[in-house]
DNA sequence: GAATATACGGGACGGCCGTCCCGGTTGTCC
DNA sequence: GGACAACCGGGACGGCCGTCCCGTATATTC
């Protein structure tokens, strides 16, 4: 272990992160390190330093997010009905989703390795997400023969349809024909 | 209009546009123009001449494909019963993704207009694809309350389906989620 | 408050890629 | 078969972006 950062290190580490969390939830991952340096009013040397690659700056972004939604998934599953439990939380992910451009950009695959992020052992949102499919399946509420790729798959539509045209409506009826659609 | 192109270019033309069509279909659209025109065995200088731009050469590659789709699409809408025929169209497109990165990439809004080139008015896949929705609501066979982008952003999640991991076992419990999803 | 390690800033570098241009070549037409 | 226009090849150019480095500034420690 080294020892502590420096007192103003701290600050821009903290300042980046933020500021990367918010560029990177707005408008995707195609963000240049320049612009997110110089809106958290760093020098871009500040930013190489901290993450020393933009897929370890967005891994660190993710990461933050990710834990939340495994809390959760995890209270999800703890309390009440099983199949409502997972169709809880697969909206969850939409709506995350509808308001987080990186997040979409990481599930579409585009350049980065989600899975790779998704499964850190201390942050395991797929298995996470994984225990509840199995609830709502062993609950008989969801088709058994459903895997954790095929909901990605299907969140991954819905997050779709939602970029083509935000709309309450349209995200209501995704989330609709894909419940019907899993369903047993 | 302009004379005829000479003899030499029209070949060069055609062969461009063959490798094209096979390498975005194989590798996706991120494969640089250079590539293209090395396995053509051109210089870059020919492919830019034809096309002026790398988006204007796929869409040219795409558009020969659509021809096709559409065509298809107007057969399955001619004959027989309008559900069956929504249902099989979107298993072919399903298909064609599986075997052309290019046209998922394209769906998947990788940089490229896709809207600007389907709507094309000579080659209105779209329209084609919506009109067979249309049929299949009236029959009754299709949820009535579904839009042309919803099944867009449902083929989009079959799409991703293929790309976490081809299986034929995954694709038809896809298109089976998707169907019971859409039914009535 | 001085000495030292640590971090900062932002310019430089290098790679990638699409586009353009020019000297040479090859079809085409009389 | 000769002259001219059309086309070819591929190198040069410019923009973009991620990464690295070094001279400078500042926090920390004694």
């Amino acid at each position: 272990m080294s020892r502590p950062l420096r007192a103003d290190a701290q600050r821009n580490r903290a300042q980046v992160l933020q500021v990367a969390a918010r560029t990177f939830a707005e408008e995707g991952l195609s963000v240049p390190v320049h612009e997110i340096a110089r809106r958290a009013g760093v020098g871009t040397g500040t930013v190489s330093r901290h993450f020393p690659t933009k897929e370890s700056l967005f891994a660190a972004v993710l990461l933050d997010r990710m834990e939340q939604l495994v809390r959760t998934a995890g209270e999800l599953a703890d309390d009440g009905e099983p199949g409502e439990a997972f169709f809880a939380f697969f909206a969850l992910m939409v709506e995350e989703g509808s308001a987080n451009k990186g997040i979409v950009d990481a599930l579409a695959g585009a350049g980065f390795d989600f899975q790779a992020v998704a499964d850190d052992d201390s942050h395991d949102v797929m298995g996470a997400w994984e225990k509840l499919l199995r609830c709502a399946q062993d609950a008989g509420a969801v088709r058994a023969d459903a895997d954790i790729s095929d909901v990605k798959a299907l969140l991954t539509g819905c997050l779709d349809r939602e970029r083509q045209a935000p709309d309450p409506d349209a995200r209501a009826r995704m989330l609709a024909i894909v419940g019907e659609g899993l369903r047993t």
